[in-house]
DNA sequence: TCTGGGGTCCTATCTCCA
DNA sequence: TCTGTGGAGATAGGACCC
């Protein structure tokens, strides 16, 4: 007994996730606007916000200020982003109960594909099941969509939102009428400024893309995105669920300064904190960078981005420390900097690479030239300041950071 | 008016090299 | 030796998602 039904593709989202967390650990914000993110005086966002809070026209990714404006009686509490962790972890567990074709896309959403599992008969069955689950053991409502498809199946969790499950047509002439009144920003992919170009042409709604032929799609947007929205716009979507946790792509930390700030040495210090975050975190995770970048934005909210290759790859803080130094000296400008960032990309796993395999043993060792790779020096400094660092706290300890870097 | 942080992916451009 | 060309890789920027 397995499924073979046309739906086997299940979307599921967590309504208002970490606004719900909040209301289940903290019974006296049960029922009241509880807005997740930056406090209201401060610069940032809405992270997301409690279905009170929605009534008043709050919503995920509003300037906190613009916010309080909206709801001046709404409660602001900033994420536990660990303690979400935890519940996503304990929801994850109730996915793979039903399959091993799982892809988590973010904390609280995820693609379940049960084609070809062997005791599950009816998909929408045991998405009733999932949510009945998730709601009676851990005290949260989710929404989920069944269909043939990734895109189909995300856009069906949309549509009945909180609490809902959406079935979609299995008929591909259904698929393509239900899609054709909706506007194009409902297609994956597209958002303000590519719905912007698709009105300047005239293309507002599904059914315009739809009837518009592939090869003008492609010399308006390019070959990939004309590509991709001829085929979500028929409801066609190629991809699969992936499985295996691939590799991170990249790792970054970025800080936005309270006010503008003038002084390059403030800025300086704050790229060299992100840096060692960074590090921490590719050593954590046992993966090596070949190329690092710096972020900067200014008063104007224009961004830059500064990048070079670490060859070979690294993990090492004084490797990233000399390039994230590198990059900032070619970056200086009077401007006051809102924003700074860095990031490392191109990783690898350690434990795969060459410097990690055995070495053929010398009967003279030459001794380590200096190269910017992680040594075995920098590799045990960097160990005993991360194991500090988790024992006494992240400010315990302080790197100094001279011209050279 | 105000726009975080952490990601992925795509495109254009430049440079290097055969 | 000089010039043109095309591919690959590096770099920069932008759009998008949660």
């Amino acid at each position: 007994m397995a499924v073979h039904s046309k739906n086997h593709i299940l979307h599921l989202d967590m309504d208002a996730f970490f606004a719900s967390v909040e209301q289940l650990d903290h019974p006296e914000l049960r029922g009241k606007p509880v807005i997740v993110g930056s406090a209201p005086d401060k610069r940032g966002v809405v992270a997301t916000c409690s279905y009170e809070a929605r009534r008043f026209g709050v919503h995920s990714a509003m300037p906190s200020q613009t916010a309080f404006k909206l709801c001046p009686q709404g409660i602001f509490v900033p994420g536990r982003h660990e303690r979400y962790e935890e519940v996503s972890g304990q929801i994850r567990g109730f996915f793979y109960d039903l399959t091993p074709f799982v892809e988590m896309t973010s904390i609280d959403e995820a693609f379940l594909d049960l084609q070809g599992v062997h005791h599950i008969a009816d998909p929408v069955a045991a998405a009733i099941g999932l949510q009945k689950r998730i709601r009676e053991e851990l005290g949260l409502s989710s929404s989920v969509g069944v269909a043939s498809n990734m895109f189909l199946a995300k856009l069906a969790s949309e549509m009945q939102k909180p609490n809902g499950l959406t079935v979609m047509p299995e008929e591909q002439s259904r698929i393509v009428d239900l899609l054709a009144p909706m506007p194009v920003q409902k297609i994956y992919g597209v958002g303000q400024k590519t719905a912007q170009l698709l009105e300047s042409y005239g293309l507002k709604l599904i059914a315009d893309v739809q009837k518009t032929p592939l090869d003008l799609l492609v010399k308006l947007l390019g070959a990939a995105t004309g590509r991709h929205l001829h085929l979500l716009s028929h409801g066609q979507d190629e991809r699969q669920v992936q499985r295996e946790p691939a590799l991170p792509k990249s790792i970054s930390r970025e800080e936005t300064f309270a006010e503008d700030c003038n002084d390059m040495e403030t800025v300086r210090n704050c790229l060299l904190r992100l840096c060692e975050e960074v590090g921490a975190r590719l050593r954590a995770e046992g993966l090596l960078a070949g190329c690092a970048r710096l972020k900067l934005r200014f008063q104007d909210f224009r961004s830059i981005t500064r990048q070079m290759s670490l060859q070979p790859a690294s993990q090492a803080d004084r490797v990233l420390l000399n390039a994230a130094a590198s990059l900032f000296q070619q970056s200086l400008s009077r401007e006051p900097v809102r924003l700074v960032g860095f990031g490392v990309s191109q990783l690898q796993d350690s434990a795969e690479t060459p410097s990690e395999k055995p070495r053929q043993l010398l009967l003279f060792p030459e001794p380590e030239k200096e190269a910017p790779q992680a040594n075995s020096r920098d590799a045990s400094l960097d160990k005993a300041v991360d194991e500090l660092r988790q024992k006494f706290g992240t400010a315990s300890l302080k790197r100094g950071f001279t011209d050279k870097g």
